[in-house]
DNA sequence: ACAATATCCTGCGAGC
DNA sequence: TGCTCGCAGGATATTG
C-alpha cells in the first residue's frame, strides 16, 4: 500500500532516471510528490499525475505483465510501466496540478509542532488514527504508518484528538517524521504488492511493530497485539502499553 | 462535525 | 480438488 515513504522512494528513483528525457517530444523537468500522488512535470507546464492506491506500481524499465495498464516510452528507448492489479490506482495528464494539490493537508516534513497543535485543536472530536489518515488533515499517512506512529507514541488509535496531552501530541509529531524518514531509508514497506521504482521490495516491513501483527506479542511489553475496526479500516495496537 | 458503510477490483488463503 | 467467503484497503459518496 503505497503511502508517503513508498511514493517518495519511487519519486527519487524516477527523478534520477527520467528528468531531462522526453515523452512524445515533451521534456521532463521534474518528478514531484504531493501526499501519495506522484507528479511528472513537463517543460510545457503540463503534468502526468499518478495515484497508486493499493496495488499500483511504477517501475522504470520494468517488464510488462498481465497487470500492466500503461507503458510510457522515453526518447532514449527506456520506459516506465504502470501496473495496477486491482485497478484502484489511476493516472492522468493535466494542465495544472493546482486542483489536485489544493485540498491536501500539509506535508509532514514541512510541518512544525506549533502548527500541528493548531490543526489538532480544530478537530477535538476526531479519533486520532482516522485523523492521521485523512489526507485533507495531513498528507501521505495511511494505514501502515498511522498504526506504527501511534504505537511508537504509546497512544491508542481510538483516542480523541482533543484528549491528547501536550506530551502525546509531541510524541505523535516527532514519531511521524522519524518513522516516515526511516521508512524512506528502507525504501518503504512491501507488505504485498508494493515494489519500488526499480521493481525491488522495500525493507521497512521488518521494522513493523504492530501493523498486521494481530495475536503476536508486543515488542515493548509482551501483551497480545489487538486488531479493531475503525472507520472500515483495521487498526492494530497494543492494548496494554498504548493508552 | 463526526462515524459508519458501500463502492471500486482482484488475488489469496482458510475452511469445508 | 474446488467451491465460497472473508479479507486486504485509498479515497469518495452516501446515509445516519
Amino acid at each position: 500500500m503505497p503511502e508517503l515513504p513508498e511514493v517518495e522512494t519511487i519519486r527519487r528513483q524516477l527523478a534520477k532516471n527520467i528528468v531531462g528525457k522526453k515523452i512524445d517530444g515533451k521534456k521532463i523537468t521534474d518528478v514531484r510528490r504531493r501526499a501519495k500522488i506522484l507528479i511528472i512535470d513537463f517543460a510545457n507546464g503540463h503534468s502526468l499525475v499518478f495515484h497508486l492506491k493499493l496495488t499500483g506500481q511504477l517501475i522504470y524499465n520494468g517488464k510488462p505483465s498481465k497487470y500492466t495498464r500503461k507503458v510510457f516510452y522515453f526518447d532514449d528507448g527506456s520506459r516506465l510501466i504502470f501496473n495496477n492489479l486491482r485497478k484502484f490506482g489511476w493516472w492522468k495528464k493535466i494542465k495544472s496540478t493546482k486542483s489536485i494539490e489544493a485540498p491536501l493537508g500539509p506535508e509532514p516534513f514541512d510541518l512544525e509542532l506549533k502548527q500541528f497543535k493548531v490543526m489538532l485543536k480544530k478537530r477535538p472530536k476526531s479519533k486520532i488514527k482516522p485523523l492521521l489518515m485523512d489526507q485533507k488533515f495531513i498528507a501521505g499517512i495511511g494505514n501502515i504508518y498511522s498504526d506504527e506512529i501511534l504505537f511508537a507514541s504509546c497512544v491508542q488509535p481510538t483516542r480523541l484528538a482533543g484528549s491528547l496531552s501536550q506530551r502525546e501530541v509531541k510524541a505523535i509529531f516527532d514519531n511521524t517524521k522519524k518513522i516516515l524518514r526511516k521508512a524512506i531509508k528502507a525504501r518503504g514497506s512491501s507488505v504485498r504488492d508494493y515494489l519500488d521504482g526499480l521493481g525491488k521490495k522495500g525493507q521497512y516491513v521488518k521494522e513493523h511493530k504492530v501493523y498486521q501483527k494481530t495475536g503476536e506479542n508486543c515488542p515493548r511489553c509482551g501483551a497480545v497485539i489487538k486488531r479493531i475496526k475503525l472507520g472500515g479500516r483495521s487498526a492494530h495496537y497494543c492494548p496494554k502499553c498504548q493508552y
